[in-house]
DNA sequence: CGGCCCATTGAATTGCCTCAACGCTCGTGG
DNA sequence: CCACGAGCGTTGAGGCAATTCAATGGGCCG
């Protein structure tokens, strides 16, 4: 199967098969692999290389001191973790596995190499980061803004295209291997909250959710529920109005 | 006056002379005097330059359908709005001024000069862009699990300190020239449960809020009603613990 | 002086939470 | 093979934090 980031960075470019083999091989310098619910890294720590998800999903987190604690993004297969980390001293949250996972790390100077040889993959990276900006944006409007059928409704939006552009849904079907625990911890909402919200979305017929699958029956309908507008994914190709352009 | 990105810089590295030099200058080059709640740039629009705050206050901000309006992140005096956005074909969200505003308009060909010219200033603005993302990453936590007092009391820590850092506070007080109802788009609460909330806060004598000014009385219990911890932040200077490896 | 923006206050309502209990499924060990 | 416990989903009842609606007052500007 094809390394999934290079599906992801193709949503947005081009890539020249000297890129695909750039990345492959970086991918495959260190594989490694992790059970689920287990912590990467813990705030407090150093950041670490770069870790790039090729399989399962995992996520950022945060706790309070109170042990109240915010899931702050998901992680899917073709995500980077924080590619520019290393900037800083310390980790200010942690990375965990939600399943069992498999992870590339990539050294920093493997990665400097990347951008030096391909100005073309240079520029997909920083647009993977943009994006993951776009969206801990987006979430900040669902937790203030958002009723819980709308914040529930949109992060199943949001995942639901995010695994489209990777080759990762089956019709308007995709894995959910979350707990209402962690939809909860992602929304901001209480379990007991989350499960009588998904009731409802089930009940009016927009989403079926049973074992880990996820049917999304009707994908206008819940967009225009949540009021969700997918451009914040930027999941349109660069070069599609600019392609004169694209020797630069 | 010193440029305030310089300030802002140099919590993070020591900048040399020549460094100074060319921030000033490349800040100096165009440079535009915008009213209060005036929009910068607003959704949907191809970004633009890159904006460099001199002087005010400006806000990230996106409106749903229905006209509910979140704040996303303040502009302080020293932060720059979005250095890699032109890699996206649209803005997904606004920028607006809150009072009246001095912004440096610097020219992405400009900005990638500096990169080019100075490695250190390459780490630096690299450090801008994580902090900026560490901070909508605590706003995160702060909407999903923070209760309305903690909210108002961590937002006002971190402006606070982020004022402190580029020398814009007065020993216990700084100024605070936002309104209840953008402190109520910025936290996610109605305006009159900001105001009840200000007054709680006002009664036990943590802070004191009157015209444009804030005072915090007593920081550290402040942080501690807020659960604050100001690691997000990222202001202790990279070298600290590493200054023989200063070289790289 | 009149009008507008902002802060403030009260009262009634509600969305979501907490607490608590129960059922289902699955894996494990006796 | 069945018993048992753990984790997860589901349901009900009661409570509270924050909201909405509405009205009032102060300060500033034209």
């Amino acid at each position: 199967m094809e390394n999934p980031l290079i599906r992801r960075l193709e949503c947005f470019v081009r890539l020249s098969h000297d890129d695909k083999r750039l990345l492959a091989t970086a991918a495959s310098q260190r594989v490694r692999r992790l059970g689920p619910r287990e912590d990467i890294v813990v705030e407090g720590d150093p950041p670490r290389d770069v870790s790039l998800v090729l399989d399962g999903w995992a996520c950022r987190y945060k706790t309070l001191a109170d042990g109240r604690r915010q899931i702050i993004a998901f992680f899917l297969p073709g995500d980077t973790c924080d590619p520019h980390a290393f900037a800083v001293r310390e980790m200010d949250h942690s990375l965990a596995t939600l399943t069992p996972v498999t992870i590339a790390e990539i050294a920093r100077d493997t990665l400097q190499d990347i951008v030096d040889a391909s100005p073309r993959l240079a520029r997909a990276l920083i647009w993977t980061m943009l994006v993951t900006a776009a969206v801990q944006r987006e979430w900040t409007v669902s937790l203030g803004q958002r009723t819980a059928v709308e914040r529930l409704g949109h992060l199943l939006c949001e995942l639901f295209l995010r695994l489209r552009a990777v080759g990762l849904t089956d019709g308007p079907s995709c894995e959910l291997p979350l707990t209402q625990v962690d939809l909860g911890e992602a929304t901001g909402l209480s379990n007991v909250h989350v499960n009588r919200v998904l009731q409802e979305l089930r009940g009016s017929g927009l989403i079926s959710l049973k074992g880990r699958v996820l049917t999304i029956h009707d994908l206008q309908r819940l967009q225009a529920v949540a009021l969700f507008n997918a451009a914040y994914l930027h999941l349109d190709r660069e070069g599609r109005t600019l392609d004169a352009n694209d020797a630069r």
